[in-house]
DNA sequence: TGAACATGTGAACAGTTGTTCAAACTTTAT
DNA sequence: ATAAAGTTTGAACAACTGTTCACATGTTCA
């Protein structure tokens, strides 16, 4: 069955079934434009499976991008463009010493976070 | 400058700069793949704005899909998909009542964790 | 100084993701 | 039965993401 094109069927429903004290309170939730930005781009962050073992790893102290590499059987090249997004969003600190560069968390607050999420996942 | 391909220089790293005793207690923190795999989807899920928008939203009590796509200004048919997706990791329920379908969040855990990260994101 | 090591970076490629569009249900009212 | 409203779905397309490869940079040590 075919449905004849409507030229504004979002304003017929609008019309019909929107409950606009509901929909009032619903806005007043949503945060600004930019924070809610920034909250994505922190959890599209954390989305990635070889960013998450990093972490991991580094909330046993810090490591080398060596080791990192080495332990998590990932070419040197991969961990540092990986540690780089982690840097810029500040999860991950890092000191140099010589040749070799050390990260170490930024912040206890990420594997928090990291654990909450767990959380989720297992009670399911 | 040129540099001459290496056969093999990971090995050669293993050997002079991995610190064992380091890599072992790095390994142990590490989630097994299944998990870790889990919970990179599950950040992934959190890391659309659209659907930060419509849990933000729902956090307030429960809306149907027609009152979503109004005050989200989104095409009821971008919201279905991404309620499906919410849906699909349990972080939305729903009711049918008629031809109306009503989501509310499945569990307050999710606003705690999303709560968590804006935190991190406003003390940077 | 130059060779080797540790790390960083840009370009390119494949795979994934979100939106749109058209069409299908499903339920209600006439 | 028919039509309309609310919601769902599949296909297609553009945009984005992570990895790889080749190369560059910086540091140490002989």
């Amino acid at each position: 069955m075919k449905l004849k094109s409507l030229e504004k069927s979002k304003d017929v429903c609008e019309i019909t079934s929107i409950n606009k004290e509901a929909v009032r309170k619903a806005v007043e939730k949503i945060p600004e434009d930019e924070l809610l930005f920034k909250i994505s781009e922190n959890f599209k962050v954390l989305s990635d499976a070889t960013r998450l073992k990093i972490l991991h790893a580094l909330s046993s102290g810090e490591l080398c991008v060596c080791e990192l590499a080495y332990l998590l059987g990932i070419s040197t090249s991969a961990i540092s463009h990986q540690l780089r997004v982690l840097r810029s969003y500040n999860l991950v600190k890092f000191r140099k010493q010589g040749k070799m560069v050390y990260y170490s968390l930024a912040d206890e607050h990420v594997i928090e976070i990291i654990k909450n999420i767990s959380g989720h996942v297992v009670e399911k």
